[in-house]
DNA sequence: AATAAACCTCAAGTACACTTGAGAGCGAAT
DNA sequence: ATTCGCTCTCAAGTGTACTTGAGGTTTATT
């Protein structure tokens, strides 16, 4: 029994947080650059992590598939707690905010998918009678153009 | 009476083209670099279009907000008939393609959505074995990495 | 100490869907 | 005939999310 009795699992390098997270060092420098994730140095310069990283890392994953585009999942990021490494309860909240953009988007989506059938055969397409064309109706994208992955 | 009783009610210019279906000169040329639609030319130059490219544009936008890529919108615009203006009947068999792909999307996030609950908070966010982040399981994403808006 | 694997930075390239700008020609009205 | 707005082509730029490559340094192993 002495002052090291649970040791803090060795920091990783970016090779090893790349192997056991699946995504490139490219991948690594590109989400540190864009402060997504952090690392300190060692003498020679080389980046070290923490263990958290790699729950980071696969949030960041999971948010991407999601549709989340990365400077949004940064904002995310940035409400977890710096000083501490964040508990299940921080994730979910991450998650919670996720879950409702993911919602309005899947609502977005079938209501889309709703007006399909009857509008396109039709001669309806005008960009201000049909629902499929208006972009700003109650389908509400956020402003002019295509925003189908729109941040929440 | 004579060859003109029903006069074929000229054919639009790009200017027009844009202004009545709300997109930019320039994504009409580049629609057409990339084949989504066509012209015939002036003796000038200047690029004539039939009516039904309003149509044609509106389909386009639509399918964008469906998430369907420009390639891929053209291949589907490809299967129209070129030798008569496509009716009702075309643009529903059109319709129907993206509307498979669109539920297959709704479905997806759908999943995505109910496993992100259960998983995000928890330790099992590991690539092997979390349906949040095992790129080949039965969501069924094409291959890695993210492709939340896979064309059909 | 030497060697090889891993790491560093910075610049440039890739794909998608366009936009912007330059320099020049076309078309309709006066 | 002139003028002004519309149109032409081609090159380059924008934003997202990275990857690739060059040239050089560090770390781990022998």
């Amino acid at each position: 029994m002495g002052h090291d009795a649970r040791r803090p699992r060795r920091e990783l390098s970016v090779g090893e947080v790349a192997r056991r997270s699946g995504v490139a060092v490219s991948a690594l420098h590109f989400y540190e650059a864009k402060g997504l994730i952090t690392s300190h140095r060692t003498g020679g310069n080389q980046r070290r992590y923490g263990r958290d990283v790699l729950r980071r890392v696969a949030v960041i994953k999971v948010a991407q598939r999601l549709g989340v585009p990365l400077a949004t999942i940064r904002d995310a990021l940035k409400t977890l707690p710096e000083a501490r490494t964040p508990n299940a309860a921080d994730w979910r909240k991450l998650s919670e905010h996720w879950r409702a953009d993911l919602d309005a988007r899947i609502r977005k989506l079938t209501q889309l998918r709703d007006s399909l059938d009857e509008c396109i055969g039709c001669g309806c397409l005008s960009v201000e009678t049909c629902p499929l064309r208006n972009p700003y109706d109650e389908l509400g994208e956020a402003g002019p153009g295509p925003h189908l992955l729109d941040p929440g």
